[in-house]
DNA sequence: ACCTTTGCCTAACACTGTTAGAAAATGTAA
DNA sequence: TTACATTTTCTAACAGTGTTAGGCAAAGGT
């Protein structure tokens, strides 16, 4: 029976849709502003089909962010693969973190909880430790880890992440006055980068 | 009229209640879970009385975050104030905000929008740029920025907080199963505080 | 033709922030 | 004390939220 697999991609097609109508919404309103019914709406059906798919708003969020560290991994992986040392794999993947984290800013604050409470990812085996692994295994790749415990690859792997992950949130929950110039933000980041890289020497 | 002077008194009572109350439930049940209703609850009061004291609930909770700016300035101010040089009180600074972060978790959250989405602090002169003044001016009275530019010492503050920022939240957005232990955390920290002053000499 | 399953919706529940207007308590003046 | 005025507080409601139960109608299988 071929038409069991086109309901089955017409239902997936619908759970594709709410999902795509969720980033829709919270991309121009905010992830505040996003609610079942405006979901809903958007795709010409009521609030109870949404629960034939996600368990409830929190399962739906958690699929999103999960979308996200699967996008995050993959742009990670695209800027990192024709480069030759582990170092400059490391640099070039923070470097898409940075990127990723601005131009999709919506995703960023589902993912790692900056001014948006959802998602606590609690059960292994989710995509949430996709992006640390691809720079993980780069530093255990270095020439550097070569003589070092894993206590301290989880050390170097923490600096890197609290400057960029503080920069960022900094940068995403900040007011429209309280500006930090992008400029200046760019050249903390690459400086304290480097510096941590250096410090792999 | 002293009765004016007691029943201003008592309105101001009523103002400090709400404001414990609604730190109270945000304590014991967490950000989410506060309401207008509950706090009335708990003061024996209903709801319609907290919008004589505070204009709407986003308002309540700028009110307790700039309680939290206050608090957390007084403990760095503390925690400084007996010690010689700025790289000493720098260091002993951050340290308070590290303390406070853990200590205050909710007013932390609130302040800095982990996990919590509220307040704005368009407005200039509030409460927001105390703690940041603070490290600003000692990083000034370091020998090190005699020779440095405004945009140096903006930089080396981003560098700071970036870390300090950075390392809080990935702590307190934390699941309960994917734990980055207490000493790493510390550990990390404390050699990149210690690294960034020592970038200053 | 019947029965079962499926897809989808309506209506409701228990909440949320917020406001309007009534009621009760208080203060002031005659 | 009585009368009015003011302030304080509450009740009731509105519009919105996430979520669920129950029913209607079309489709599928026999």
């Amino acid at each position: 029976m071929a038409s069991k697999d086109r309901i089955l991609r017409m239902k997936e097609d619908v759970r594709c849709k709410i999902l795509a109508a969720a980033m829709q919404i919270s991309r121009t309103e905010g992830w505040q502003a996003l609610s079942m019914r405006k979901i809903a709406d958007k795709i010409d059906y009521t609030a109870p089909i949404i629960y034939e798919h996600f368990a409830n708003k929190e399962a739906l969020m958690e699929a999103l962010a999960m979308m996200g560290f699967k996008k995050l991994a993959l742009l990670m992986q695209e800027r990192s693969q024709n480069l030759d040392t582990p170092e400059e794999k490391i640099l070039a993947m923070w470097h898409a973190y940075w990127d990723f984290a601005f131009a999709e800013k919506e995703y960023y604050q589902l993912m790692y909880g900056v001014q948006v409470n959802c998602c606590q990812f609690d059960n292994k085996g989710t995509d949430f430790e996709l992006p640390a692994e691809l720079i993980w295994d780069q530093i255990e790749a270095s020439a550097w880890a070569k003589t070092k415990t894993e206590e301290d690859i989880c050390k170097i792997y923490y600096t890197y992440w609290s400057v960029a992950h503080g920069l960022v949130s900094i940068n995403l929950a900040k007011a429209g006055d309280i500006n930090i110039s992008e400029q200046i933000s760019q050249e903390v980041f690459n400086n304290a980068m480097n510096a941590i890289t250096n410090s792999m020497k």
